[in-house]
DNA sequence: AATCGAGATATTGTCGACAATATTTGTCTT
DNA sequence: AAGACAAATATTGTCGACAATATCTCGATT
């Protein structure tokens, strides 16, 4: 229930910025005000949904600022998971991951490959780093809470668009670092392949602002 | 309603492990179960209960390993947050702040004013560090979720108890960083004043077992 | 005496109904 | 025609009841 109207929320099925509609949310996902209320608020805890009392929950509409405000955090975090990766993944793990990187590289080649890497393949990348850090706090906030609103708005722009060959180059030369066990090149070569998403996200500041309006409309 | 709910848990008045019992809770605030699940919805997505589907939400009960990745995301998280408030943190915020220090180090010398200082007095300033980073997401994460959850933990046991004189020491050279804007060194310095925190911690890991061995009994 | 199983009890999950509050609609006044 | 007020509607907040599941109790069997 919690995750069926969360995979709304993220996919943009409900667009930011939109009402929740109890009863008609409740109708849709074939259950009852209850437990639909009760997922309301885990997603709110989650940073999904904002709620004003007595007036309902609309899904969250980040604005610019906030954005490079969730970029900047990633830096520190995923920076940190690829230090502690460095030190603790596990060889098999690093191999498996190597394995998955070469996957990607062969569907760069095909057309539609491309955009699988781009959506999913990159979420892949990020989340075995993550977990390869072996931090369960780190990757619950990372996982459970920030990945999902990133996602809420990859759908929308070009955050992750346009350089599929460069940013898969990135990814092996980050966990070549962490294969060597070199903490601080990992963690530096993290941050700054989150740093080029930021500073791309806040080039197009313009098409941010256009969808901004849409959802208000 | 949630917030009833937290505080309970935080406070320890539920202790760490403790089942919630649905019925009994909502006699225990004058409300019925409806809120009061809602509530411990929020809860879980805050990563203070436990919910197992069919058998009911349980207070966390941390282990070290988890209590100790939980400094180790500090660490990250609010050195970024040193380093951005030498940059960003309006000049009457940092010298508010500094007479705050000012009120610490008198109530140093009596005898119950340490006691005060220990607890909220350093929570204070790292809240106002914090905030004073001007990233919301980062103020989220920590401010609503993982504070919480080492405060929890603050009242078992001597994670920053001893110390109120060199704490407060570490607290004036951060905020010094901070007010020359030389965000590397007070990111620096913060990361020491954590990870000193988190090496007591671990050095108290037998107190800690004890501890969990009670929460299970 | 210990273990297993069936019944009894308690607890969680879900629903529909009602009360309280917000929002919309329509009318009246200026 | 524009704005303000009031009724009507819709939506959120809360509650108690019932169903489904888990947990406990106690007796029977080995």
């Amino acid at each position: 229930m919690l995750k069926q109207l969360q995979t709304a929320i993220v996919q943009g099925d409900i667009a930011p910025g939109a009402k929740l509609n109890e009863p008609e949310l409740a109708r849709r996902f074939g259950t009852s005000r209850g437990p639909l209320r009760e997922a309301i608020r885990g997603l709110q805890a989650r940073r999904l949904v904002h709620v004003t009392p007595n007036a309902g929950a609309r899904v969250v509409s980040l604005g610019v600022e906030q954005l490079g405000a969730l970029y900047e955090t990633r830096e520190a975090l995923e920076g940190m998971a690829a230090r502690l990766a460095a030190e603790r993944m596990p060889k098999a793990d690093i191999q498996a991951l190597e394995r998955l990187l070469d996957e990607h590289a062969a569907s760069i080649g095909t057309d539609d490959g491309a955009g699988y890497y781009q959506e999913e393949g990159d979420y892949d990348f990020h989340y075995r780093i993550v977990h390869g850090s072996g931090n369960a706090v780190l990757a619950d906030v990372l996982l459970d809470d920030l990945y999902q609103l990133m996602r809420m708005y990859r759908f929308k722009f070009s955050i992750g668009a346009g350089r599929p060959a460069q940013a898969l180059d990135e990814h092996y030369r980050i966990l070549e670092a962490i294969d060597g066990g070199d903490g601080e090149l990992a963690e530096l070569l993290m941050r700054r392949h989150i740093g080029a998403a930021r500073k791309r996200l806040q080039q197009d500041e313009t098409t941010l602002h256009k969808i901004i309006q849409e959802e208000h409309s």
